[in-house]
DNA sequence: CTGAAAGCGCTTACAG
DNA sequence: CTGAAAGCGCTTACAG
């Protein structure tokens, strides 16, 4: 049932009667072979059966068909992280590259990987600026390896992320929508884009619809479902808002939880929204409004990309922000 | 800053003066180098800073540190198996493998990987018997070439899975402190051994507990939400349990929206319980009481073992049964 | 457009 | 215990 044994390029050449040059130059598209020559060839290979051994490939200095995605440490608190691996892995497949899974702790693995061109990309969910992923991407970039980041933009580096401005306007127009007169953002640490980003396409959207800035208010958080509980207690323990928009769903959460605590309702009193549509959201009670992440967006245009730039060795530097999208669900009510 | 050229494995022969199959065997661990030549080389490859290329390593007969692992197409409904891939990458990059991640649709690919001996290993959740995988682990038996299942046992080959009878058993145990006096089990698919397995040990554990049987009662239900509404719509239209257990979690949230709709009070008229200890499940209204399954030990398990087997050529055929832990929540109560 | 030959960096019988 | 040499299955200048 079994071929008895391993047929190798050697075989076809010779049952085709070329050379395993030019048995070579077919399996990977090169232009200066005749047609003919070439169909015939193909004829070969697909009689006995050939598939190109890519470990023998890899090692003559071709590619290995493997790609590295790096996810962050603590992907198990976000596992839209598994939609961005499907979509990534969806496109792979189809062209027959495979996935490399590796957490950011061990980037260390990937470097190592990237020495010995054990793999041909990387699409990498790259954090604050960190120096050891500087120095891996500069290294990437001499030696000709393309990457992808889905994390935050850096340097110049091509990148493919959510778009949190227009995710922070949408909810803005949203909360217009439902005449919310004081509004609270519950915001992540001070100096992660994300939140910021958020917050100022938030603000735009009010503005954009004649709401006074001076009513809305800011309470810092650390992204942490503790720092939403505490970034709402201590704000509505002396003042009050009939809306709380928190940079992050963990920190909606800490905030229902806080005014279940108190016995302030949602939505009736206040109305609340997050952002991630993480993975609890839509089962609280009640149910979260929240901005949904295009992970799967992100993976396929990524490693649609990626493919690209492995291909064509062209390198279109993409920088793409892809819509997210305002989720609706119960936890806002409209104060008309 | 770069090595200015890639050091092989020539380089540290020549710098040792020792030959090239000298240097493997040490870079092997093959026990015919005597110690001090060993030590001499081991100094050179010190200095040089040489790092063995895997991929002529992997051409040339060796292995490729690189081990696939299967999961379901669906995994996102059960991002539980975050947990384990992330126990099987940390063992294996305490070893120095990495891991190529697969869903089950893409077993073609696989099984590619395979036949190119691209990989050393393979570890699969395996599903209900299927062809295509009983044919890929016949074939992987007969080259040598090691795999775990961590889903159902199949033929003879090794597995670790979690403890379903033990786990049910516990509830059992569990539901009998609480003086439940009717009891609904909610069954997944008719065949599927888990839902078979938890409910033979609820069984014996009730029985244990000197509870009759007459009073445990089952509807059938297929592991979906909708089912479990309708399975609990159907039993209780007509008959009543004080207490409800379903075969997955999932089950057990169709019931509570069920209850809800119907102002039946969880828990203080009915106490439900389901299993997987889904990401949901303690964000539910209330929290849901249920079994965690210990990913975490199957993976390091799993992937140990397969280490082993790899490395030792060695085919100690385990079998393990791991066991689950109930956490208890806020959705069941005593009838004390 | 096609082929002969060298080379990618290891491992592994085969001798000794 | 150690070395010379062949071989793993491809790719890629170099010629023609």
């Amino acid at each position: 049932m079994e071929k008895p044994k391993k047929i190798t390029i050697e075989d076809v050449a010779k049952h085709s009667g070329c050379s395993k040059a030019t048995v070579s130059r077919v399996i990977n598209h090169d232009k200066r072979v005749r047609p003919e020559t070439a169909g015939h060839i193909m004829k070969s290979i697909d009689i006995l059966g050939y598939h190109p051994n890519t470990i023998a490939r890899a090692l003559s200095g071709g590619k290995t068909f493997e790609i590295a995605v790096v996810v962050p440490d603590n992907w198990k608190a976000q596992p839209y992280y598994i939609k961005l691996i499907d979509a990534i892995e969806d496109v792979a497949d189809s062209k027959g590259y495979h996935i490399i899974l590796k957490r950011r702790k061990y980037l260390d693995s990937v470097i190592s990987l990237v020495n010995q061109k054990r793999i041909d990309g990387l699409i990498i969910r790259n954090m604050q600026v960190a120096d050891q992923e500087e120095s891996l991407f500069a290294k990437m970039e001499r030696m000709g390896m393309p990457f992808i980041l889905t994390g935050q933009p850096q340097g110049d580096y091509p990148f493919v992320k959510p778009d949190n401005i227009g995710g922070g306007r949408d909810v803005a127009f949203y909360f217009s929508e439902m005449a919310y007169k004081k509004i609270l953002y519950i915001s992540g640490p001070k100096d992660h884009i994300d939140s910021n980003e958020r917050l100022a396409g938030f603000r735009v959207g009010l503005s954009e619809n004649g709401f006074d800035l001076q009513n809305l208010y800011i309470a810092s958080g650390d992204y942490s479902t503790e720092s939403g509980y505490h970034a709402s207690k201590r704000f509505f323990s002396s003042k009050f808002a009939d809306a709380v928009f928190a940079a992050n769903d963990r920190m909606a959460l800490g905030a229902l939880l806080y005014f279940r605590e108190k016995g302030i309702k949602v939505p009736e009193e206040v109305s609340l929204a997050g952002y991630d549509d993480n993975f609890f959201s839509e089962f609280l009670s009640p149910s979260l409004t929240t901005v949904k992440l295009p992970m799967s967006e992100i993976g396929t245009i990524a490693m649609e990309s990626l493919i690209r730039m492995i291909e064509n060795k062209s390198r279109p530097n993409i920088k793409m922000l892809l819509p997210s999208r305002l989720v609706k669900r119960d936890s806002c009510i409209s104060r008309l």
